[in-house]
DNA sequence: TAAAAAAACATGCATGATGCATGTATCTGA
DNA sequence: TCAGATACATGCATCATGCATGTTTTTTTA
């Protein structure tokens, strides 16, 4: 491959920072708690009652990471754990509060990364959704990386999931 | 803004997460250090002589956080420190086996994102690339935020960088 | 030019988000 | 029924980082 070639990937690593970056700030605005701390509570108001275990997978955690940020995420009065007909399993939930700042989150992560995209115009932001959809729609995944990638998603918006894969196991 | 002129922005989140993801993963098999650690061995390796100072503006970091970040590169062996004509400053060099590192973080980094890329035509990625450059040549910044953007890059490549800016303070 | 201010870096201390090893409770299947 | 598996919790450690502060060198000012 040549150089001219190699462009492309060091733009999107760029892109990638930019966004990471932008995101990180915006969403400590509102939330002051770093790692996977937000992306518990946007993945938990997506699909309420997950697991430990599966909120583990989604957010790329060992398992006592994953019960320690939930931990967290309920001392901060975000979330609550409810048990279902396996005692084993704790099921969480976000509170009242949690949904209102999971929406703040949204909001915010949102506003950063049109702040990205302005540029461009109606046309290209067409052209470049639909390579967006192709490039995201074929990349090669298990089930699993469909909610890792979106953790952070919108759910009321971008639905359809470009990204194949069916529903999360709870 | 209607809910579809939104998924673009949610298209870019999912996006960032895989490539954040892929890529951390990537580099984590190459260097075993995590926050902007492998970061800084590229930014040095792309400007041999940056200082504590600005690395801690590249890298978003405090200044005891960047201070503490050189250290730990001397510490693998990836970096040495020189002083310049003011003695206050300590000016930042890889060494040989920082460079071989560096090298091997950012073919890692590459791969990774070129899987992501993969789906893409010819066509499709020439066209993806026009897309990228203008957003990021019209993304409002300083100075410091080209550098902050390419801290990961490969300079050896995506040379001239869309990003509008001169060149770093050492 | 001497003293004050600023700049550049280092260090003590603390914290937050993790991981590994292990423990406990519950369920499941032979 | 009971051994193994599953789901979660806890003790302990580490890594990257920030704040407050200290030290050295340079620059500015009176």
């Amino acid at each position: 491959m040549s150089v001219m070639e190699k462009t492309l990937e060091n733009l999107i690593g760029a892109l990638s920072l930019i966004a990471a970056d932008r995101i990180g700030d915006a969403v400590a605005g509102a939330y002051p708690r770093g790692g996977e701390t937000p992306a518990a509570l946007t993945a938990i108001g997506a699909a309420p009652g997950l697991t430990v275990s599966a909120l583990q997978a989604i957010l790329r955690l060992s398992q006592p990471g994953a019960a320690r940020l939930v931990d967290r995420l309920v001392a901060d009065g975000l979330a609550k754990k409810r048990s279902g007909k396996d005692a084993r399993q704790a099921l969480v939930h976000l509170t009242p509060k949690g949904r209102r700042l999971r929406r703040k989150i949204l909001d915010a992560r949102h506003d950063a990364i049109s702040r990205i995209t302005a540029p461009l115009s109606r046309k290209e932001r067409n052209t470049f959704e639909t390579l967006l959809n192709r490039m995201l729609s074929q990349y090669p995944s298990c089930e699993m990386d469909k909610y890792q990638a979106c953790r952070m998603c919108d759910q009321s918006i971008c639905c359809p999931c470009p990204l194949p894969g069916e529903g999360v196991q709870r």
